[in-house]
DNA sequence: CGCTTCACCTAACAAGCGTTAGTTTTAGTG
DNA sequence: CACTAAAACTAACGCTTGTTAGGTGAAGCG
């Protein structure tokens, strides 16, 4: 047994980092143990198996993501400006915790069934919440008749991606990047030629 | 040694499929053997190594398209036709080789450095053709002033992601997820207020 | 028929995997 | 100092990994 949570915070961080960079199935719990100067028998000690680390860093990406963007989702303003605010949220998530994004989106096909099973529910319900928005923008004619699951497909898809290619020392803010595709999706969603505010 | 190209494409077939479902270190040699009803060893009478046949595959993927959509960004077309043209190319090569882009997308990490590198080279090359795309829109007038750099990766991710959720027997066909993604793309880079062709 | 070539087999290899049991070291507390 | 509990260690377990060596049966061909 073992209560030490500062040593398994460790470990979630290193396995973060790890599972990150090499993948969930590439690391072995004995490339975790070197980092933090221990065995690999040791890592028993903290945790009960190498699935459930994947768990937990899943799990905490998952609900950063359902508990920071997903209320914003309920607010009382414009579609628009929710999406706004949606999509910066979501992208200050993702760089702030890139590895454990990485990961959430990277690594969920190797838990188990019934684990898999909820994050498969979980990124339904974000994909929901976007959709909603969206919707809410037809009706409000704030935009076009589109069809609104497949741009709430396109607006994840490209708010997701960040992780492939954000760098935290790059020439980008999180803030740009956010500014930068609010901008492409709010006006792709937009009538293109009847002027909104003249 | 062997000469046998039709094993070597069913290797490549199998390979694809379990790769792309369980990921390339989630699946054994032996795994794929048991598909073809031959013994693991057996399969090294058609191929070097298991790594060899992620890089085939990788490399089909590969040529697929930049074969097939990065010549139309030199057509003596708008560039918003070109753009069109582009990703309609694209969705039909994730959707009609989803195991193959799969991997592609999924499993480049896992070639060896130097291959890695040269992955990492065509992606940068095909990438650079949808930015000078957008580049020339801008130029020509029929874009915003956008951030081309920017627009190009989120035109990249929508068309990218595409192999995460597509289902063949889905209610969308490729044509109707091409369309939807270059009306919402082509939107966003187009002027909002001033009308296009009066 | 004799010979070669191919595609497969069996069996093994060295290495690595996740995990466990039992033991020792370390640190904190009365 | 004695005692406790946490956190590390060593050593092994059974199993799987990619890959290789050597052998076997069938097909093709002079």
């Amino acid at each position: 047994m073992a209560q030490s949570n500062l040593r398994r915070e460790q470990i979630y961080g290193v396995a973060g980092a790890l599972f990150s960079k090499r993948g969930y199935h590439a690391t072995s719990v004995r490339d975790i143990a070197k980092q933090l100067n221990i065995q690999g028998g040791s890592l028993y000690a903290h945790i009960a198996s190498k699935e459930d680390v994947l768990w937990e860093i899943i799990q905490r990406a998952a609900s950063e993501f359902l508990g920071g963007v997903a209320p914003i989702a309920s607010y009382g303003l414009p579609a628009s400006e929710r999406l706004r605010l949606m999509i910066r949220a979501h992208v200050e998530i993702v760089t702030h915790h890139l590895d454990d994004a990485t990961v959430f989106f990277h690594e969920w096909r190797f838990l188990s069934t019934e684990r898999e099973r909820i994050v498969a529910s979980q990124r339904d319900r974000y994909e929901a919440c976007f959709r909603k928005v969206i919707e809410d923008g037809i009706r409000a004619g704030e935009f076009r008749e589109v069809d609104a699951k497949l741009a709430a497909l396109m607006t994840l898809s490209s708010v997701n991606m960040v992780y492939q290619w954000y760098k935290p020392d790059g020439p980008l803010s999180a803030e740009q990047v956010a500014d930068g595709y609010t901008d492409l999706i709010i006006n792709g969603l937009s009538a293109a030629d009847t002027g909104g505010n003249p």
